[in-house]
DNA sequence: TGTCCACGTCT
DNA sequence: AAGACGTGGAC
């Protein structure tokens, strides 16, 4: 067997272990961009496990750029629902509207200025809609990669893990004439087997070039995260299935999105009080939130929404967690 | 059930 | 440039 470099392994791996992804399988040009812009964007903080249903939906009720750049904003919303992060959606509208405007091609831009110009494109998806669309010799990096070097090249020292020794160093991986496929293996061969606990180094094709499988020791530096604890009153108002939601303009956490009637209180009000308490994490704040019960529906402005057949309303995880808990008592 | 973790862009 | 922005899954 001839010795094959550190790319063509990657590669060869991925060649008999890529995953069946339904963005994998564009039938044109157009499409492949399409289904690049609309997976990237999707996939951003968001797992593909999570991302594989609502893509297969997005693509087929809005299947190009053009339907996208025109459609109607509760129709793009209703197909993001629970999916989070509902600035993405926005962005990729606009993001539409504006490679028309440009460019009059259903095709992305080809040049790292022009697609960070874009809402939403940043750093690692305009580097990856230039591997992935144009071959273009470059390497996105996203948190599976950052990982895979961290490991491969034992970065253990802050001043190391910096983003632009990290770029350097995923450059000394090398390149491939077939940068497209390079790329996904190496986000593959990150998730698939140098995953975040218990890599599955004996399934990994460069095993042995990596210098924290010979030193056997895992570990990756994390960021440290804020982690703000707030506290909340919710009115849960519910009549036999309906309940009263409003259009949230006071928080900036799902702006404009259905949420319960709710109140900032002081740590004390909300220590010292019995009624139902639920904990929730949402963004990087950690709610802590009094369940205020009622049976009434208030004569308030509001949304009513009967909670078992939701219907056209756009409600956001958070809420329906909340909802949830309030009936479980 | 609660707690922790993964995951890019914008300002 | 640190913090805001959501959700699901593992344990």
């Amino acid at each position: 067997m001839t010795t094959l470099n550190i790319s063509n392994k990657i590669l060869n791996w991925y060649d008999n272990n890529k995953r069946d992804l339904p963005w994998r399988h564009p039938k044109s040009k157009e499409q492949s961009h399409y289904y690049t812009l609309i997976s990237e964007f999707m996939l951003q903080q968001t797992q593909v496990k999570t991302v594989i249903p609502y893509f297969k939906k997005f693509v087929y009720e809005i299947p190009n750029i053009n339907s996208l750049s025109e459609v109607d904003d509760r129709k793009l919303l209703k197909l993001w629902e629970g999916l989070g992060y509902y600035s993405r959606a926005k962005n990729l509208k606009r993001t539409a509207k504006l490679i028309l405007k440009r460019t009059k091609k259903h095709l992305l831009p080809d040049t790292l200025k022009d697609l960070k110009e874009l809402p939403g494109i940043g750093d690692y998806t305009s580097r990856a809609i230039l591997a992935l669309e144009y071959n273009r010799k470059v390497i996105p990096l996203d948190g599976n990669i950052e990982r895979l070097i961290k490991r491969i090249f034992y970065l253990r020292k802050i001043n190391e893990i910096k983003k632009e020794n990290l770029m350097l160093k995923t450059h000394l991986l090398g390149y491939s004439s077939r940068q497209r496929d390079y790329v996904q293996a190496l986000m593959e061969l990150g998730s698939l087997i140098c995953k975040p606990s218990d890599p599955l180094c004996n399934n990994c094709p460069i095993n042995n070039k990596c210098a924290s499988f010979k030193l056997k020791d895992f570990k990756i530096l994390k960021k440290i995260k804020s982690n703000k604890v707030k506290y909340f009153k919710a009115d849960i108002y519910c009549s036999k299935e309906k309940t009263f939601l409003i259009k949230n303009n006071k928080f900036n956490f799902l702006k404009n999105l259905l949420i319960f009637p709710m109140n900032e209180i002081k740590a004390i009000e909300y220590n010292s009080s019995k009624s139902k308490k639920f904990q929730i994490k949402i963004s990087n704040m950690n709610m802590k939130i009094l369940i205020n019960k009622n049976n009434k529906i208030p004569n308030k402005k509001g949304t009513i929404v009967n909670y078992n057949k939701i219907g056209n309303a756009i409600i956001p995880s958070f809420t329906k967690k909340i909802f949830n808990v309030a009936l479980s008592q």
